[in-house]
DNA sequence: TATGAATGAGCCTTCATTCAT
DNA sequence: GATGAATGAAGGCTCATTCAT
């Protein structure tokens, strides 16, 4: 129950964190704005929070780190290659425009020039970047995907494009559906990282499970 | 001549704040530290910036400007197509890494929160945007791209993609080089753009022609 | 029971205090701290102590009047005069020499601006000054001091030569032993309150004697 | 001029802090107070002080660092001995007698907790002790002291009741004159570094320059 | 134009103290 | 009595901006 309040709390600072730093960016908020915004008093802030700084890094882990536990199993019943791919793509869209909050302090703060929050970040977009590579390389044994693919490389198309797509919806003021976005992204993308014209086993499904009954 | 002192100060200035807002990021610097890595007075900076926001501002403008300035007739001596495309990559790659504070500074402060900052660095980022939009649609009327090619779409990718490829290789202390990409990066984009199998007019060249004379 | 009970925690926390202060100074050093270091929980001071001030105050009462307490028949049992003042001063390096971190939670805090703490610990310090002064007197009736004595004055140096010693040697790490400076130090000290060379009747002793049945 | 002017401003600064320190205390000013006393903003302090600490350091260099420049040929006029002793005694007790304010604010913050504010002060008082146990030596070579004096003990009980008179008197608050302590004080503390009866070749002066013609 | 001292608002962080459990 | 989470006032310090020279 000590341990339930603990995270309660911690999850209220952290929620109102997330939007906070989603209107006004992490420079353009102060900890006496997250507290207020919680309903709590400043000081509390720091029972739960060394620095400000772990306030943002403990945004992304925990942002990250859910969507990675309740990602890894949906995409992992996919099969390897294209309908992997898709799913992620869809996922990743799916998941920022579940939360505008969420998108609106993430694709702000991805890059922070503040080295302590840069660190602080890096490990958990690494693993990200390994899910994404580790979907290309098994899309490569599968076939799917072409053998010469530079994995690395093809993983920052694919997270930048994602990253960009997304960082578009929130400026335009989430003017439109991301999802929308997920299959012709992926065709693109597919088409990238597919090889030669002999190589297209799969024809380039739609998401049609996302958008309604099949 | 007074214009010539006036450009040329501001100039001062401005690479002075490339500099250290490379290093140290927009809110980890201060307009004392810009006037002392420009040998000049605090003061002085105000005369010719009003704010700091300015500052960051008139180094977007500049950056990009330049940029295009020096970039476009490069770009529309190429045929439209694949042939511009790939120099678009070529260029923004080699723009980068002839620079690393330029870099850093515009990798770092490409989002930013602060509202007036992201309004003047908008405008100059679409010119940029539209750039890409114009080299998209002359290669579908050149028949090199996809007729169905949502333009927007692929223009997220391409700057997306484009722009992970940059802030990993800035992250990463700039230890590899970043024109080795251009190719294989060309080559997963152009193979995006594409069209069906059919479409495959242009074989995919070596940078090395963009170069100089073959 | 009660009484008994309660009296333990309070010097629990006496206990800790002494420690806590004694290495970072009443100022340097926060209630959770001393709570921390006595076990118990930062509210439980709260039981025991009304404010932090009080906890200094009633840590000087406590140590000088024990001090008090427990020197004042030993005092008495030495005849008037030199051997008496000896004796004090034996029993005042004694008494810091056997517990580092009360001589240092002392030493720092004797002249604590506070007006509070001040307040608090002066009439303490007044008693230790008044049986002094006593002892000054009492060598006078002895005819071991000089009648003319400026019995105030001389307290002054007697209290400020031995505070002074016990400083330094809480300054330097209590790299030396402090006894040992006991008998020097009466020498100094009894020449200064003896009057002329004809009142000399007591030669010096040393100040094993002190310290049991020769 | 340039140097002048920082010099009047650190002083303006410096004379802030003495009465406001010397009234509240270090740990009971703030940096506000200061600012406020002095007539001039609280960023202004920075200019000239880099942290808090370093406030009552130069405080200390200066007051005793003046002391000392002043002091040190007035002492060394005086013939080696009492005569010189003497002169330290008055002059100690005539510099505090002189300023209030200086006074309290020595006196309390002598013994500070604060490690940094520990080490800064440390270095100038030792200048002090040394330049008191040179006039000790100095004393034992011309015959007037103790040849077997224990010179950094002797030192130690000088300083400990100048240090204690002073302390009395401020705290006291002023309310008699610290001079006339001056000669009986002296005739203490002569006596004791005085050797035997045998030694004693000067009478005891009075310092009667100092209280008016001769 | 250029300077750089001065300003003062603002923010992070600490911590004595309270109080519901 | 005991706990320790919560409070919120307070203070050190920074820094964008101004202005007298």
């Amino acid at each position: 129950m000590s341990s339930n309040t603990k995270n309660n709390k911690e999850l209220l600072i952290l929620r109102a964190a997330v939007r906070v730093f989603g209107q006004s960016g992490y420079h353009g908020s102060s900890i006496a704005d997250i507290a207020s915004e919680a309903g709590i008093a400043t000081g509390t802030i720091y029972l739960y929070f060394k620095k400000k700084e772990e306030l943002i890094i403990a945004l992304f882990q925990r942002l990250i780190g859910d969507y990675l536990i309740a990602g890894r199993p949906r995409l992992e019943a996919m099969p390897a290659g294209f309908p992997r791919l898709q799913k992620l793509i869809a996922m990743h869209l799916e998941f920022f425009e579940g939360d505008h909050e969420v998108a609106a302090a993430f694709q702000v703060h991805l890059r922070e020039a503040n080295p302590e929050i840069r660190e602080g970040i890096r490990p958990i977009l690494v693993q990200y970047f390994e899910m994404i590579e580790h979907i290309l390389l098994d899309g490569i044994e599968a076939k799917d995907f072409d053998p010469g693919l530079d994995v690395r490389l093809a993983r920052k198309l694919v997270f930048g494009g994602l990253d960009e797509v997304v960082t578009s919806w929130v400026l335009s003021g989430h003017r439109y559906s991301l999802m929308n976005l997920a299959d012709p992204l992926f065709e693109l993308i597919a088409r990238a990282v597919r090889g030669g014209a002999e190589s297209r086993r799969h024809p380039v499904p739609r998401t049609d499970s996302l958008h309604g009954p099949a």
